[in-house]
DNA sequence: AATGAATGAGGATTCATTCAT
DNA sequence: AATGAATGAATCCTCATTCAT
């Protein structure tokens, strides 16, 4: 059902800007009035927390606002204190987590004499198993769901999260033909190439669960080995 | 205590081929009534199409009963007569396009003495290159986008085309180990592997598609580069 | 849902009126086309005949032309060349058991020396027995039902049923307090006395079933005997 | 994307008394908020009074939640916020007429030396001449015509409203029978032959009420002659 | 700041009726 | 005369949002 009457547009300056605890602006005050910041602050977090639950286990349009209030302990009217709109609610969301630091590559610079695959190896590879659990692979499903509901959060996410880690790999992808790691400029050319196999595995959990879980984190290993060549250090699933 | 009702104008006659009837396969009967089973099936098939086109643009949730009628060009309750619920109405689409048989690979065996690479540059790659005009690409972002909705649907979807695919190129990656082509088991583990990007470009496609399109064909032809190396006689995308 | 959209008023003069079969205004002609006048005859009656067994199980708002079309093997659009509404319909179904002249008594005339009581044990009594099995039980409690939206048809039933039994009674009740059969002047101005425990037993029959079934003959039989004393041939169900 | 939404101004002000909260009886809260018990206990007592004119008027399919809410003087909305169906509007309706004590009768006993005649002229008639104004008749012909659609709530009414009565006449006739009063047990056998004529009275006066309305009182009592034989102070209506 | 009763726009669905075949 | 596909008005119900308390 969508929202179809919200009071403005998405992210639009309402009187609450999404993201905002109420009381940000509030100076304090002696006589103090009302839930201490900290308790604010913790509801803020909890309905976050809720929505966040709700949407991935409805999808945008088929959670209601009364089921986030309800997840969160709160009375049906209180999200509306610290988001304007059920859309500004799902970017809340959404940024909540975007803001995490997507990925932990690129942060990194490759040690002296590292090779981009033991790179890869070193940084993406962990934060490739540690996907699921941060909960970064169910927003990324809500993004894609809802993404055209959402065009400007997919920006956000698009320039904040996909964009800097192609950018990353694809100057990887240079470095390493330069240095004769690589002899295709595929993944110069699409770095896509990497990554395509994460989201197909955050799709798979998402959607395919019950056939079986997909190990994201084993299957970029076996990537890395397909595409830079086993590790030296340890021979292992490779043929001959 | 009677309202009047008017007749309406019949709705534009669309002209799209192929189809069912309403129920089942009518058997031909003597003596027609009504329109014939060719108009019918144009009929259900516009209906389908024009449900594609509203559930991609808003999503199923969002696209409304009302929308799809109009775009089909039909009044309000006939989407009814060919599908009893929203619902059904979207399953028909997506099974619309399982249907036409997702990859033809898997359907042409290798030619004596082909390689692997040679042979999925020969049969998947066309394939891909397709994906977007057939509307499948659309129709992985809608199971993508609704799967959570429609468990049955994702399970005909799973086993019907994403299975299959993953079937077929873990033989592959068996064969090509098995003759020298390949020397890391990667995609005898992980046939997601191959096809990860296809599933990536099919999301950007999708959401990013005002920062740029993806040449799926292209990208996928790189992909294939650099994992079975390049092509003998064209040796086009490497470096060195 | 009731009929909202009607073309016209109920009863009013279309183009076949209700309770007419189509051909009675079809001259005989030789090189005869369509349906025998036998066949039709036959057609409407099945279409009466499912449209009472409609009526009966659901009411006349929750019943639809396409259950009665159905339970009659004809199409949809069937019923309509015989009855113009479903209004029409509801009618012909009342009518059609309320020219079954609802009850026998009042056709017969007393015999020489014929007590009241006698009489009404021989000529209304079995009647009663009888009026579940006459279907007139059922027609009874769908006027009852759907009175509120058939006025005419509650007319036509008040005048053709209702009244003229009553008026019967009240003829009879003149006679036996006249004659010394009963002392009390109750039944001349309340007939409705004696055919009270009649419609509670069509109700509850109709109501109650699963509760038990009331035997209407037998309760008719010791309202009598309560009344005018128990028949003097068999002394049966009376006490002391 | 978003539409406007008018705020709407708040139905009238409606004053019945008596009534529940929306779903149980909420206990009452410190730091009350919202609306008082009380205001919400004649708002939802207003709803039920409203669906039951709408309900008798156009019986159950026929009446509109929008007209129960517009006679009500709430929004479209609100009655939902009181019953979560029609169907439990209906129930609510009905129950909520059943709940006030159906007939006097049965809770008093006979006082010493009082004949059954006598004591039910002096329980029963009274509330014979109330059963109009009470609108039970009126929710005793919902419960007929509607009876099929409703099935649980004609067990509670045959439960709470008819067999109650039943057996208390039943009862009573034994009484009679053996003090003498009566010498015929159909009383005892078939106590519906006493309360009969009363349901012949409510749905006369629904259905026929144009042709003229039965005084439901006046015939009891002259039933109650009728079978009683005249009370002793006041010969009133008999023959000589 | 929080509550939750009330609002009312919106949409899926039903089905009496029409009419081309 | 019969058919049944198509029509579209009507209505139940949901739920984002508001606001008096």
């Amino acid at each position: 059902m969508a929202v179809k009457r919200g009071a403005g547009q998405a992210g639009a300056e309402d009187a609450t800007p999404a993201g905002q605890a109420p009381q940000a602006r509030r100076p304090l005050r002696r006589g103090q009035r009302g839930p201490s910041p900290d308790k604010t602050a913790r509801r803020r977090d909890g309905i976050v927390r809720a929505a966040m639950a709700a949407f991935m286990e409805h999808g945008f349009a088929d959670a209601t606002m009364a089921d986030v209030a309800q997840r969160a302990g709160v009375a049906k009217g209180t999200p509306y204190r610290y988001f304007p709109t059920k859309e500004a609610l799902f970017e809340g969301v959404v940024q909540e987590v975007i803001g995490k630091a997507l990925f932990g590559a690129g942060k990194e610079t490759r040690l002296a004499g590292e090779r981009v695959g033991a790179y890869l190896r070193r940084t993406l590879l962990p934060a490739m198993r540690e996907i699921e659990l941060a909960g970064r692979a169910a927003v990324a499903r809500l993004v894609i769901a809802e993404g055209a509901r959402f065009p400007a959060l997919v920006e956000v996410y698009r320039r904040e999260a996909y964009e800097p880690l192609l950018r990353r790999i694809e100057a990887l992808g240079r470095e390493a033909v330069a240095e004769g790691e690589l002899r295709s400029d595929a993944l110069v050319r699409f770095p896509h190439i990497l990554v395509g196999p994460l989201w197909l595995g955050m799709l798979h959990n998402g959607l395919f669960r019950q056939a079986g879980v997909l190990d994201i984190g084993e299957m970029f290993a076996a990537e890395l080995d397909l595409i830079f060549g086993p590790p030296p250090e340890s021979p292992p699933t490779h043929v001959g």
